[in-house]
DNA sequence: ATGACTGCAAACTCTTTGCACAACA
DNA sequence: TGTTGTGCAAAGAGTTTGCAGTCAT
């Protein structure tokens, strides 16, 4: 297998974390990382058959946990619908539509802010990510007049 | 059926949506507004059971989402097992713990930042909330080592 | 009286599990 | 060569749907 920009990071983590380095792993990873949106465990399927014939879905979620263990993926969830994963990893916002449930990254919002993340040490809690949800209604459905 | 504190708003709330007021609205509300906790729609279908013999749990979802409609409950996710529902409808922040799945409000934790609503709102998002999640490890997982 | 709401049963989607074979280290 | 990882099939959890009867207005 060629090998691609995306692959270092990774296999050094899996390296580091005593994992081996699997076809699977590298081209789900690549493929997260080429889309810079949200995807279902469903979706990557989808993206990576061709490039890896007869994965399964198992393996699809068994590496999208190893990969969010390592730190490379995050969850989405609205509670609607299939878990989205992110590979943008740094703490950000996001807007869940309620009308037609699409969730998009807020582009050039504000960072987490650093007091919560404080406020949570300060109970002994361990923080290493953040996220914020913002809902209300798109853009299109206000303009839709959808409810 | 005898009236209770937090029957007057919902009351209120629906005769102005044009809903029917009922016991299964009325006594659900009453039950996620006593627990000030995170409740599923299961958990809720069991302490409301006693007091509505023979309601179901579509029931239970249908009420949950009129609710979550006026505003008077929010949903919680993590992408891990059932949503939880939200009596506290305030923007506030949520702990998650990786190890043991622990969900808790971040008490005393900073607001939701208002340059984040603004920016949604310049985008042409229409926000009616906010939530942030904070992952990570709770105390007591830290505490027990474990990972 | 009429339309909305409820209860029931069943379907459906998404996710997880258990096990045998394959393949990385 | 010894595990770890994968593919398969199936089960499981949580949620949603369709319909007939009930009840708020």
């Amino acid at each position: 297998m060629r090998t691609h920009p995306a692959d270092s990071l990774l296999t050094e983590k899996l390296r580091a974390s005593r994992h081996r380095v699997t076809s699977q792993r590298l081209v789900i990873y690549r493929e997260l990382h080429a889309r810079k949106q949200h995807v279902t465990a469903d979706q990557l399927l989808d993206a990576v058959s061709p490039a890896l014939p007869g994965i399964a879905i198992p393996t699809v979620y068994a590496t999208l946990f190893l990969l969010e263990e390592l730190g490379l993926v995050r969850r989405v969830s609205t509670g609607t619908g299939a878990v989205l994963f992110d590979s943008q990893v740094d703490p950000h916002a996001h807007t869940v539509c309620r009308s037609c449930g699409a969730l998009a990254d807020l582009a050039d919002g504000p960072g987490i802010p650093p007091e919560a993340l404080r406020s949570a040490t300060d109970a002994g809690f361990a923080p290493d990510h953040a996220q914020l949800l913002i809902w209300g209604r798109c853009a299109d459905c206000v303009a839709a007049g959808a409810h």
